[in-house]
DNA sequence: AAGGGCCAACTGGTCCAACCAGATTGACAG
DNA sequence: CTGTCAATCTGGTTGGACCAGTTGGCCCTT
């Protein structure tokens, strides 16, 4: 069936084919034959989902779904796998991402380095390009937020809130279709740049503050709306 | 070798016998033979480990410690199998911490439940009957502040701030080994805990703030020290 | 008909032996 | 010293096998 990134479409399927009273999945030989791939690697990859608390596998029983919250790393699996995911948990990691990226936006400005901002003066040319050549944004959007927590210095920061963006990347060409979005953003973009720049951690948090508004509010109409 | 938890065990050795100039690790053959296991099971291991991005498979090559920076699930992980941390990267851990915490503080002030509060009253009241017979504090300090993250009602939130208890963990008995540290946290969770419980959120913000500096100082001499 | 106890099938955990094809390496020839 | 090529090593993947608890259904008892 799959032919690579076994780990995604696993987890799709299990969610599909779990036992809806105890969460119980099929089991690995099972779902070895349905994946026409051998035992080992169904069980490679349940260690993986299992290692982020996904599932649950018990001795001589079976696999079960965990019930408990998902980890982003999970969210963004799942957002990968193009499953549905949970209004609440989607809810509760934006509320996570603005903290992370108001903080950063913050740090950022006291702590940018000429690296930091060449890569953030080209990322934002290249978005202009796309603006004036009429094509929506793209990666351009992530890049820009990314190389602001990059900017903190802090690698772990930097590492822990890489995983937002693997889970928004389906989203972002649906966000970016709507030109004024784009030009928005690309606004917004420019003055948090420029606090930064100007090492005014205040307004840099202030404007990151406003910029996340729009992203928050665009995944509660999501919610609203019952997609995700 | 081992007899469970073959992860942080493999990870230490992986670290400890690998080749200094490319990162290159043994095979998967000799790492099954040095701990009497399948190579099956290393292979479960291994993806766990990729899947961290703690090491990184080549097909037909060999298998290679990965020179990014560690998320902090590895930082736990590395934690948890005694293995040296890297002190940049505990520093930038603690800092994350401390924004996480902070943020917390701020929005249990808002949202913590009756049930958060009894809970939290429990943990105190465990703590001081640990004062009041000598002993050392243990897990009421993980416990109190991972109680405060789950007050802030986000679970993605709780789930990200579990893993840097993991982390620090194994310094726990050490850190209380000394009994006015012990006094200390204690006095200022029971302030901050009052703070929360008034919905000041801005006292349980600088509080918690005030707090961690202690925890933040610690690390730090740990970190001149030389010894993680 | 309901309850309890037993057994067979199932399940995850583990191991072994094998094959593949590309990467690596070292010896050999130039 | 250099270039070439074959033997070796490596991860990737498969299939089969055995173990020992778990489960669930069947049957007997009450």
């Amino acid at each position: 069936m799959s032919e690579k990134n076994l780990l995604p479409e696993l987890a799709a399927y299990l969610y599909g084919s779990s036992n809806e009273d105890n969460g119980r999945t099929p089991s690995e030989r099972e779902l070895a034959e349905h994946f026409g791939v051998s035992r080992g690697q169904i069980r490679e990859t349940l260690a993986i989902l299992e290692a982020m608390q996904i599932v649950e596998r018990r001795a001589k029983s079976g696999i079960f779904l965990t019930t408990r919250t998902a980890s982003v790393e999970a969210l963004a699996l799942f957002a990968k796998a193009g499953l549905p995911l949970d209004p609440i948990q989607i809810y509760e990691a934006v509320e996570l991402r603005k903290i992370h990226e108001i903080k950063a936006a913050e740090l950022a400005s006291l702590r940018a380095t000429d690296e930091n901002f060449t890569r953030l003066r080209e990322i934002l040319a290249s978005s202009e390009r796309r603006l004036a050549a009429g094509e929506p944004l793209a990666e351009e959007d992530r890049d820009f937020h990314l190389e602001i927590v990059r900017a903190t210095q802090n690698t772990v920061f930097f590492r822990v809130c890489s995983v937002y963006y693997a889970m928004g990347e389906r989203r972002l060409p649906i966000y970016f279709a709507d030109p004024d979005r784009g030009r928005n953003s690309h606004a917004e973009h420019l003055q948090i740049f420029e606090a930064i720049q100007k090492r005014d951690a205040n307004l840099a948090q202030a404007l990151m503050s406003a910029h996340l508004q729009g992203v928050e509010g665009y995944w509660k109409g999501l919610i609203a709306g019952g997609k995700a």
